[in-house]
DNA sequence: CACTGTCAAGAGCACTGCTCTCGGTTTTGT
DNA sequence: ACAAAACCGAGAGCAGTGCTCTTGACAGTG
């Protein structure tokens, strides 16, 4: 994150950043599977071939355009998780209100989608063609759902969890897979991780059929529908 | 639906089936983005401009294949609908166990997002770019959600839906916008219906991100995930 | 000063969606 | 039955794309 060293090092990232840039100013306007190379260097006043000595290909470009969506609405999350946790307390380090946070919670990552919709359908939508998700991704992919994982937990030693009563115990390899989740969330019982998956899927897919037009007719504007979503939710997971 | 009268109608209406067989096979192997009309043409053994005698453009053959993925994926669901109700009771007018129908309206609509991945995130997936989807496809769109709407109806009327103590009643906007979903099922309470359009959301969440790779590390295989949450969710709106 | 690695530039390849024109065939109207 | 109209496939061509390769200029290091 520091600058570099020699000129030419901090030449070389200055302009990779800026190609980043105008990369995601052509993603918000002719959308992700649209962006094009040639357009890129237009803009920023060089040619075409030079583009390939900071990115090896439109796919590289791509993965590194959709590391720093993860980054930021992860960013977003955090943020709105640690923020109203302070509001409600004054402290930065006590508790706030579980429930507020976790309306934060939802609130901001809507709220990144609606701002930057292509960046959002880049990460949550259709996959692109023969281009293979590199492992570097999952680590910022993430981070939402750990910043919903350590509410609950904090929500949890915090007697704010009430685990509910026809939440069913997983079984099977249901169970093992949980186990991976128990690891980050250590006081949550199974039965509730198993929710909070459930609960994970539904946010995001109601935030991709209101950016991509599937609620038009039905939920559109969707304000309180997902204001509605969000407490039902937080109730699904046993939060009070 | 029935051939043309004239011999070069047919002809017609022949080869636009074939364009859409060989463009859906293009689809399952390079993609929606890739799809590129000059390698259909060339599989056809015709040329690329006689191509556009048939669709005028890449975007109105994408909206054709996006009508025929909805009706497909609104067929199975439609069809698992009603043979779980008839496998019940051997007659086809009387209605089989709605728990058991619910659980095979779930199964068939993921297991044509599995068969049909690209078709899927055709109309699941991101918008294509520079694409507004026409009028045209938003009544086979809403094949699905009729299914699960008409199933609770039944089961109301039946006596098996018994509507949740916590789910809220909607008041203001989202009272409103529910009003569109009472006259399709009208015995089916307000607030069941909210949370059906909650658990719609969860179903192709869940499933956007069991194909988009999104639950690699935690749920997959999500055969046991997605038949629990199947289940919490039909408990979530109330039937028995 | 000379050498080595890095850089932007340019030409070029194979591909794309799409348009237009040109003959030939089929259907239709009289 | 015959001419007019509609339709069809072929081909050339345009503007754009991602990507590769080569060339000449520059900066940093011995």
């Amino acid at each position: 994150m520091n600058a570099g060293r020699t000129a030419r090092e901090r030449a070389r990232a200055e302009l990779t950043e800026e190609i980043k840039s105008t990369a995601r100013e052509q993603l918000a306007t002719v959308g992700a599977e649209a962006l094009s190379l040639r357009a890129i260097s237009r803009e920023l006043g060089m040619v075409s071939s030079a583009l390939y000595r900071y990115f090896a290909s439109r796919d590289e470009l791509l993965t590194a355009l959709i590391i720093d969506a993860y980054n930021a609405l992860g960013s977003a999350a955090e943020a709105a998780s640690g923020s109203a946790a302070e509001a409600a307390s004054g402290s930065a380090s006590a508790d706030g209100d579980p429930l507020d946070e976790w309306l934060a919670v939802y609130t901001a990552v809507r709220g990144w989608a609606r701002t930057y919709p292509q960046e959002y359908a880049l990460i949550y939508g259709s996959p692109i063609s023969g281009y293979e998700a590199p492992q570097t991704t999952v680590e910022p992919a993430a981070r939402v759902p750990l910043v919903l994982l350590g509410l609950l937990q904090r929500a949890q030693t915090a007697g704010r969890l009430e685990t509910p009563v026809d939440a069913p115990e997983p079984t099977g390899a249901l169970a093992k897979q949980t186990d991976v989740l128990v690891a980050l969330a250590p006081d949550v019982p199974p039965a509730v991780l198993v929710r909070t998956v459930i609960v994970w899927t539904q946010l995001f897919g109601m935030i991709s059929f209101e950016l991509f037009g599937q609620l038009v007719g039905s939920m559109d504007p969707a304000d309180e529908f997902f204001e509605s979503a969000a407490r039902q939710m937080a109730a699904f997971v046993g939060l009070r």
